[in-house]
Formats: structure tokens, C-alpha cells, sequence
DNA sequence: ATTAGCACTCTCCATCTTCAAGTGCTATCT
DNA sequence: AGATAGCACTTGAAGATGGAGAGTGCTAAT
């Protein structure tokens, strides 16, 4: 790749001026569109020869000898660079996600409209996740009998998380072994990571194998059905949205692959986890999403993670093509990441 | 329409043999292939005749003069009625349910799972549903305080579906006072339906008005934040396998459509009821779902209700395209409906 | 440095032709 | 009388052909 980043101000401007054309027409843009369309009265030519210099620095591709020029993926990451922080928030869309999220309590609930409303504000896929993984600080568990054998267990975390989990026990525990179990385990390990809290729990069963002792027999009995554990994780991925990327051109083919992965939703979570960290709090605009997952040709992720101090308690994104209102979807990303985060640690 | 039902023996086998050709090649089809593959070594000429006598009774239709023939919404009802009852569940399909199936206790769990394997054994949408009206009978409530004026609100139904909803109270309540709510409800109301107890709740607070008692004073609380609510109906709403619906000829506009429809899984629900009660046990296939919704033109719905004696309490089905393997599914709909009801009825 | 001019390339579109499949009708056969 | 063979006719699909339009690269002139 020759001469990557020399590009110049009247390079640039004209890179900017093709890229915002095709995001908003989608046809390969010509020489003399662009000098029409341009205020300074640059002639067809003189930008075809900055044209071709932005092919050999790699911005620009065609898609066939005669036709316009087509920004590439390095083109779409120069322009976010460029533009990133400018814009604000449109009023509409503001008082959308306002009215949509205001009075949500509940977690769950706060993500289901979390995706609804990105996926409205950018046309595309909207995406929001609570992390489910056993990682959590434990709020809260209970408890209850609810047949022979059978026993419901209900798991909250200090971000709000609810998991509930209906199990099938090797023997029958009263109510009172229940309560019991559960008033232990909250009054000792509230706070701690629900994996600690499983280790430790397997821990005093291990060395205090006391017959003794009528808690420590229920306990192990819970432990073994798995009552801590906080796994469900499609519970907690929510994905809204997805009839956007039907458009017209799709192959075929490929938008089955895609629509497919999408359903998979822990697919999903793994993509956003795999390009979003805790280290970096601002929204991240991922561009050539198919490094990861081929199908995903032409397609952006911009997410933002939530955190409860250092660590990552959710996320949220938006999956669009590589055509998009980019200054737009980035800024309403980054406004409804700052309400996850309020609320998390609210909770917290 | 004329000479409706008319048809002998010999029509008959030549509507069936045209419609399973087409479900098999989604092609028209002609006179010639139609002689070929025909063991009675009946001439083009002569099935030609006959064809031309089931277009005349509404059964089949020509795309254009010159192409083959194509069955009609009325053909397929037709072909429906003949097959039904006589397919058995291959093997493959009846490891593949019970091995998917088996184990889960959890009716969340296994309404997810159901709709997965049914996308996979019919190639189309598998839908499937635990009604979370308020008819349902109340197994039992529970409610733990999360914070200041925060309550996390489990209602547990007979039929196994379990609610969890956060809440936010006016009035900040101890535990002590939450528990004896909760004693007090489940106590007095198990069994009841939901909606029943909410009636009753609220005449009590009315009537007994009395300061003196705290109980009623936190049963106000609650009742007012809407603790009983079962809605949030989405959750027990689960469709799966949509990718298998983006196929080569479809339209883009007409599948944006249908794809927007089978996202908000409201109305999904709304087709299964307006379709299926419980008068009738077994499956039921409905073609020509466009009256209901026009985007789903072409599309068909093979779906059992799920009931505990007279009730319905869930429900699932298939949707997919008219040309569809109709033995297979609908066998398959029906065994997974029998185990469907088995699981309702065991809770309750 | 910028631009005008020009020959060249490539896609898109409409038109035309050919081809195969299928039909309806009529005359013929059993 | 029902079944069949033959035949003329219709129609869409699949190429082939030929501008028109848009765009390019290069060279020469400003």
C-alpha cells in the first residue's frame, strides 16, 4: 500500500465529499457529479487525478473500469476519525429515546426498548446485553417449593439482573430447608461474584461433609441442580431490527447467512464482546466486521460498552451496512450508552 | 364456481400427483412430465383434459396461457383433507424432538426449544407460545426488597410460566412486611386465576379500610404498583427459524414486510389465536393466511393448541410456505403438541 | 498546477430472435 | 364414448445485437 496516509486538505475534502455521496446515493460516484455538486468550481478532471491518487492510497475502489469510485472500509475508518464528536443529538430523536426508556425499572425491560429504539433511530439492527456471566456481584437469592421435588429458584444480581430457574431436585427439601438455604446464602455472600459464591458454597460442602447438619444437606442438594447457575444467557441479548437489512440488492444467499447468525443470539453476543473493552468508555465504530464473521461482508458494528466501575455489565450496538448515517447512529449510541451506565450503577 | 367437488377417482390422482410435483419442484407443471411420471401410462393428451376440467372447478391455475399448471389455495385444503392422519413421524425427526426436548422443566425452556426443533424439522417459522393471560391460575407470589422503595415482584402460575418484574413503590416496605403480604396472598388465593385475585385484592383494600391493619397498608402498596401484573407478554412468545423464509424468488419489499411482522411477536400471537381455540384438539392447517395479513400472502399456518382441560394455555405452530412437506410438518406439530400438553398438565 | 479534449471502456437498456414447453382443438382410433 | 395423436398457436426465458450514457486515462494546452 503506497503512500497510506499522504493525503493533503484538498484530498481530503474531496474524499469526504464522495464518501457523504455514496452514503447518501449508493451509486459509485463520477468525476463530474462531484464537481458539480462541489462549491469550489474544481473541473472533472483535476478530481479525477485526485481520484486516482486516493485509489493508490487505497480509499477508493472501482467497481469496474468505466464506473465511479466506491470508498473502501480505510475510507469509511478516515471519515469516522474525521467526523467523531462533531454532531448532536437531533430533538426528535432525542425525546424518542427519552419517551421510549423513561419509567423502565426493570432491566430486561430497559433492554428490550433499548433495541427497539437503535434499531429505529439508525435503520438498522439494534442490539443491547446484559452481561449474564457469572462474574455478577449477587444481590439476592430465594427459594421456592413448588411441587414434589421441584423447586424455583430465583437469582438477582446488584445490577438488576433477574434469573429464574425451575429444577428438579434428587430429593424433596421442605419450604423451611429452603428458606433456610437461601437466608444463608444471602446473610454470607451478598455482594460476592456468583462464581465465587458457587466455589465457596462447593468448598463448605466439601470440608463440613458434617451429617450433622440439615443445611449443609440442602445446600448440597441445591448446589448439585445447579441453582446458582446464572447461565440463560439468551434471556439477556436482545436484538430488534433485523427486517432493516433487507434491501434491495442483497444476494440472497448471503442475507440467509446472515439473518441466521443473527438469530443465534449468543453469535451475536460474541461479536460484541469480541470488539468491545472496558478500556475505552466511548462508542466504537467497527468497520470489516467480516474478520470476524464472513456473512458479515458490508456491515458495521457501533457499540459502546456499559460499565459498573471497571468492569463490563452490558453493552449496546448498532449492526448496519457500511452505508450509513454514521454522525447520526454514533451520537444517539452514545446518548443511550450514558443511560445504561446511569442506570447500572444506580443499581449498583 | 362451477361443479365444485366434481371430481371421480381419476381427477383426484392427477390433483395430487400435480400438487405434490410442484411442492417437490416449484416449477408449473405441464401435461408431459406429468404422463412420464405417472405409472398408469396415461397420454399428455388426456391429462391434459383433465386438467383442464380442475381448472374449471377452482382447483388448479395457469400462471400465464402457455405455462403449466399451479394448485390453488384450494387445492392445497383439498390435498390436506386427503393426506391427513396417514403419515407416521420419520425416526430422524422423533429422536431429533425427544433428544432436544427431553430434560427441561423450565416452560420458558422448553417453549425456546420447541420452536427451534419446529424450524428445523418444517424448514419454516416455528412459533410457540404459553398464554400469559390473567386467566391463568396462581401458584404462588413472591416478593424481595432490592433497595429504597424497590421491590422484585415472582409470580408463579400453575402452569409453570414464572413472571418476574421489578417495581418501584411509593412507600418504602420492610421484608417482614413484604413476606406477610406474600404469605397472606398465597394462603388465601392459590389457585385462583389471576385476574381473580387482583379483584378480590382490590375489594379487601376497599372495604377493610382500617388503619389499624399493616398488612392491608402494604397489600395497597403493592397492588397499586401493579405486583400482579402478568403481562410483559413477549417473554413467553418464541419464533425461531425466520432465515428459512428468505428464499431466491421472494419479492424484497413484500419480505421486509413479513419479516417486520415476525418481529413483533404481538402479533404473531394475534394470528395463533384469531386461528386456533380449543374446540378442536387436533392440528390445524390454514391456507391463505393473506385475509388475515396480507404480507403473508402465500404463506400457510400448521398449529395445535396446548390445553389443560377446557383451556388454552399455549399454543404452537409452523408457518411457512404453501409449497411445504405438509405430512411431515403436520405429524410433527401433532407430536410435539402432544408432549406439549403433557407438560402443562403435569404442572397443573 | 489546472483544464479541455478525445479516444476508449464498460454497463445498462431496449429490441429482436430463437427455443422449448405447453396448450387447445380436431380428427382418428379402439 | 373415451383416449390419443397430430398440429397450429401462445408465451416466457435466454441469448444476441446495438446504441446511449457515464466515466475514465492520457495528452496537450493554458
Amino acid at each position: 500500500m503506497p503512500n497510506q496516509g499522504q493525503i493533503g486538505p484538498r484530498e481530503r475534502e474531496i474524499l469526504t465529499a464522495i464518501i457523504e455521496t455514496y452514503i447518501s446515493s449508493g451509486e459509485p460516484v463520477g468525476s463530474r457529479t462531484l464537481s458539480r455538486q462541489n462549491k469550489d468550481g474544481l473541473s472533472p478532471a483535476t478530481i479525477r487525478n485526485v481520484m486516482a491518487d486516493l485509489v493508490d492510497a487505497g480509499f477508493l475502489e472501482q467497481p469496474h473500469t468505466s464506473a465511479g469510485r466506491v470508498p473502501t472500509a480505510q475510507a469509511y475508518r478516515y471519515y469516522v476519525d474525521q467526523i467523531s464528536g462533531k454532531a448532536l443529538l437531533s430533538p426528535a430523536d432525542q425525546s424518542l429515546i427519552s419517551e421510549t426508556l423513561q419509567g423502565t425499572v426493570d432491566i430486561q425491560q430497559f433492554l428490550e426498548r433499548t433495541s427497539h429504539v437503535l434499531s429505529l433511530v439508525s435503520s438498522g439492527v439494534g442490539v443491547a446485553i446484559a452481561s449474564a456471566g457469572p462474574q455478577n456481584a449477587l444481590e439476592h437469592v430465594h427459594f421456592s417449593r413448588q411441587g414434589p421435588n421441584k423447586v424455583l429458584a430465583v437469582v438477582v444480581t446488584k445490577s438488576g439482573v433477574v434469573h429464574d430457574r425451575m429444577m428438579r431436585l434428587q430429593r424433596d427439601l421442605e419450604q423451611t430447608d429452603l428458606d433456610t438455604a437461601s437466608n444463608y446464602i444471602n446473610a454470607n455472600f451478598r455482594g460476592w461474584t456468583v462464581d465465587k459464591v458457587k466455589a465457596e458454597i462447593g468448598r463448605r460442602i466439601e470440608h463440613e461433609r458434617s451429617e450433622y447438619d440439615r443445611l449443609m444437606q440442602s445446600l448440597k442438594e441445591l448446589y448439585e441442580s445447579g441453582a446458582l447457575a446464572t447461565s440463560e444467557p439468551a434471556k439477556n441479548i436482545f436484538v430488534d431490527g433485523v427486517s432493516n437489512l433487507v434491501v434491495k440488492e442483497e444476494d440472497h444467499e448471503r442475507l440467509r447467512e446472515l439473518l441466521k447468525t443473527l438469530e443465534e443470539k449468543q453469535r451475536v453476543a460474541e461479536l460484541l464482546s469480541a470488539y468491545l473493552d472496558t478500556r475505552q468508555e466511548a462508542v466504537r465504530v467497527v468497520i470489516g466486521l467480516e474478520e470476524a464473521m464472513p456473512e458479515m461482508r458490508n456491515l458495521v458494528l457501533i457499540g459502546a460498552p456499559a460499565r459498573v466501575g471497571e468492569e463490563m455489565r452490558g453493552s449496546l450496538a448498532v449492526i448496519g451496512p457500511t452505508r450509513m448515517d454514521y454522525q447520526h447512529t454514533i451520537t444517539a449510541v452514545s446518548y443511550i450508552a450514558q443511560l445504561f451506565d446511569k442506570l447500572l450503577n444506580e443499581n449498583a
